[in-house]
DNA sequence: TGCCAGGTATACTGATCTGTGTACATCTCC
DNA sequence: GGAGATGTACACAGATCAGTATACCTGGCA
């Protein structure tokens, strides 16, 4: 990707997320970016690709910070929940909820690349919740890597309202992790 | 509201919903309604108002459901996961999550009215599970109300992906509520 | 009979939207 | 020095956006 190219995705991602992707015309993105609104067609080709990239690359900015933290636990316990923590200083900027779901709530045709991208960053966390949920010895690791991906789009979720749920979703998560770690889980 | 109101907010809800709000002109709602924009502007002054009442209109229809649900509930231990039920008959013909969620994402101004009415929203619901928690029994409703709505919030806001979370969150959720109004909860 | 609210029909404003056309500048690499 | 890629500058098309103006119709009610 070009410097100006990048300059471009940069400036879509803060003004996506924070402004809503319909809200944002490419005019405003090239002027946020000092570019012109041609080499913003030149690069990307239409609006549609641009928002596909934006997600794209949120995504593995949020996946690199997930696999710090899980590669960051002490123990296989602590693993399975370190995405929760990867969370609480994900949140700390990211106040307006979860960008993918938000692009799906603007983007409803199925056939967007958005939605693909969505499903694949959720699947994703839900394998890697089985994954770790597997080596810390749990017998029903499907089970419980559901309930966490639950309780973790359920924080996401809510992070734009006045409630402060992560605690309550981080200490359950860890609270069923020890259940189904112990001797009779 | 007059017989042609009635008809915009009907069009608005399906739109807004299964559209997007940013991505539905008034000029379509007039016409899914049968009606003129210019009896559309006569009825609610502005496309943000329009809004405000979609929102409104969607949340007390729901919370008839919710209460609905709670009220048929055989047990007190049933009528605090009844919202969960609830929820399944909601989210067969909902399948695009939480309209108050979408509405956050698309008008990111904070004093836009749809802030309140999505903050109100699950703060009612809040409050239900905390006093549906009391009333069974629980030695800390506050804390398992607050793990009841993550766990509503993450199945209502992963219901666009192909995931099916219902069950695991309803099932936990159940969970919790017999481990706190067991005698050691 | 007359009034008036609710509604229709239609044209319009001014702004904004995505996307394109065209001509020119700059830079690197061969 | 020439070619091709990167980018600038700027005007423009065609559609759509929220919202308004004006004139008219119709049913109920006094």
């Amino acid at each position: 990707m070009t410097p100006a190219g990048r300059r471009i995705v940069a400036a879509a991602e803060e003004l996506f997320y924070n402004r809503g992707i319909t809200a944002v015309g490419v005019d405003l993105i090239a002027e946020h970016s000092g570019v012109t609104k041609r080499t913003l067609y030149n690069q990307f080709g239409s609006k549609d690709h641009l928002v596909a990239v934006y997600l794209r690359e949120r995504d593995q900015r949020w996946r690199a910070l997930v696999r710090a933290a899980v590669d960051a636990a002490g123990t296989p316990a602590e693993a399975v929940t370190a995405p929760f923590e990867a969370l609480r200083t994900w949140s700390e900027t990211n106040t307006r909820g979860c960008a993918f779901i938000n692009a799906l709530a603007e983007l409803p045709d199925p056939s967007h690349p958005a939605h693909r991208i969505a499903a694949d960053q959720k699947l994703w966390l839900l394998n890697l919740f089985e994954e770790l949920a597997t080596a810390v010895g749990c017998s029903q690791p499907a089970t419980l890597a559901t309930q966490l991906l639950v309780l973790h789009e359920g924080a996401v979720a809510t992070r734009p309202l006045p409630l402060d749920s992560l605690p309550a979703s981080a200490g359950l998560a860890r609270a069923l992790v020890r259940a189904a770690a112990s001797p009779r889980g």
